[in-house]
DNA sequence: GTGAAAGCGCTAACAT
DNA sequence: ATGTTAGCGCTTTCAC
């Protein structure tokens, strides 16, 4: 199975083409300077011999590995419980494809992976990182800033430490919840609840926010701490409506606590959205197009979020010898969010 | 924030230790024959020094690179409208981190994507690979085999092409399929219906042909072919329903096909589990537990499978100089599911 | 047991 | 425009 086929080397073709090996590395590195008939001798080499580069030797010379790490700290299950994710890292990957770069995958649980993430990066395997840092205080993000490799992150990072030019990618989270609320008011709803995620994370955070942005002087009684999952949202909302039976508005900070409440106001007898209107977050679409009914939320592009991580990491990567340090790279770039109207709100 | 460091190398850890290379790479690799006093003063120098490895050096003379690639073939978005993915990974990751390997992400998506995976695997990047071929028909796992690395697949390949010794983990779907539709019959059910999933996946032949094992002669009206989706839950329960309208019973190929067919049952005034049982297949959780009622299923250790993908495939790779070819590798392994009953049968 | 030296396959000056 | 050459940082015989 693994049968040893010597792969053919720089030299090989040098000698298959009758020219020297810088040429043939000029030609398969695509740098200007050879002139026609040769350099098609040498892709004919090439080709003829199916020669493959190697990488190993190439970036001992270039210091470039073509490659960026993907860390995704997972403390909680929550990651993956949801495609998220997935979907995150589709768009990742597209354009680091494009861009003939790799993926390298590191997923992280606990502080010992900690460690060895930070020696991953320390050891110069990759050329540069994108995390999802999805709690406030990780200490991974310092440890990668200390690595000292280039690196975005994806959602706001809590980077209390230093306002430095952190560059990260987010939703709009915070005019996300806005809309949200305003289309419940807009509904002619006037006693709007929120069920908050789990306030460790910026996402969270800002969400509600965005509920306080627009409901400044709500009872606040009609807020209640949730943590992102359908257990929380039961939880959550029968506690609303002991407090408050009189609301009939929900804003949830995901969909899948949205669903959860959702569950708690049929048990109830309450009609949705006749009695109580429900908005959710993310439309994540095998939960908020199958609750009962669909769920009225907001739609973030996650994977275009994935797209632009790497595509900032990438840019920055291309400017070898940092001409600018700060120049024209943003600090951080918002993604719009949109309401996606269902029968819930 | 690229600032240049050159990180130490062995050469530094050397001198600084008062020794030759060569005994800084014996003491680094675990090599026994070093003296203790003489290790112990190289041991200290590699951390005074932060010395760590540069990884292409090595993989230029031992050609290993101690990672393996992980290729996901997901033409249709089905693999990211679920978690399992993310489920696969992380057995995947664990395992991998484990042994020190890396773990180097490729999604596919159409024939363009498949030519470029067969470059990098043939371009010796990586010592091994595993694969989830979801498809029948794939030309993945010929291209992979033809680069001839060791290779696991995720799920049955249909490999008509040769009865080799290709090395598989996968669900006992069929085994599970009996489970389930025994377990319907034990509820005194007699008219058991099934959806089944895409038929060009192993995964839902072989559920089918663990109902059939059950079902020998059934009403074949009883069974109409789905896609897995939650659309064709829908629309294979309704013409389940009109075709054979005194069905007591209806096994989906998954949970996410059992949602769209209880919605129907409940939008046509039946009952679950009263007048129709029901069970799926996966256990997906988010969506299992928050159907209404509560879905009945089929439970596959989906973590578990990557994770033992993952150990076939280092085992494979230890045994460098291949000893004994198809000694005592199984060719596939079956992995058992169990039933988890909830409420809607 | 330890060191010296020869590459691994490639790129990038530097010559020509 | 093309060839020559000197490493990149490491492992691994082979001497000692």
């Amino acid at each position: 199975m693994t049968e040893t086929v010597p792969r053919p080397t720089l030299e090989a073709v040098a000698a298959r083409a009758g020219v020297s090996r810088a040429t043939v590395s000029r030609v398969v590195n695509g740098s200007d300077g050879v002139r026609e008939p040769l350099a098609e001798r040498v892709r004919r080499a090439v080709d003829e011999l199916g020669y493959v580069p190697n990488q190993a030797a190439r970036s001992l010379v270039t210091k470039r590995h073509d490659a960026v790490a993907v860390i995704v700290a997972e403390p909680e299950t929550r990651v993956f419980a949801d495609p998220f994710f997935a979907r995150q890292l589709r768009g990742i990957s597209k354009e680091l494809t494009a861009h003939d770069n790799q993926l390298v995958l590191l997923l992280t649980e606990d502080r010992d992976d900690h460690a060895r993430v930070g020696r991953y990066l320390a050891g110069g395997h990759v050329d540069g990182a994108l995390v999802f840092s999805l709690h406030i205080d990780d200490p991974l993000p310092e440890l990668i800033q200390r690595a000292g490799l280039p690196t975005v992150f994806g959602g706001r990072p809590d980077w209390n430490g230093g306002p430095d030019g952190v560059v990260y990618v987010d939703s709009d989270n915070r005019g996300g919840a806005r809309d949200a609320v305003r289309h419940l008011l807009g509904l002619g709803r006037s006693r709007v609840a929120h069920i908050t995620g789990a306030l460790d994370q910026t996402s969270a955070v800002d969400r509600l926010d965005g509920f306080r942005d627009v409901m400044a002087d709500a009872d606040p009684r009609l807020v209640v701490e949730g943590d992102f999952t359908a257990a929380c949202g039961e939880w959550a909302m029968r506690e609303l409506l002991d407090r408050c039976p009189g609301l009939d508005a929900v804003f949830a900070a995901n969909d899948i606590t949205a669903a959860g409440a959702l569950r708690v106001l049929r048990e109830r007898g309450l009609r949705v959205p006749d009695d109580v209107a429900v908005v959710g977050f993310d439309d994540m679409l095998p939960i908020a197009e199958q609750t009962e009914p669909p769920l009225t939320t907001v739609r973030q592009d996650i994977e275009e979020m994935g797209r632009l991580m790497a595509r900032l990491l990438l840019r920055d990567l291309d400017r070898t010898t940092a001409p600018d340090e700060s120049g024209g790279t943003p600090s951080g770039v918002i993604l719009p969010t949109t309401l996606v109207r269902r029968a819930s709100a």
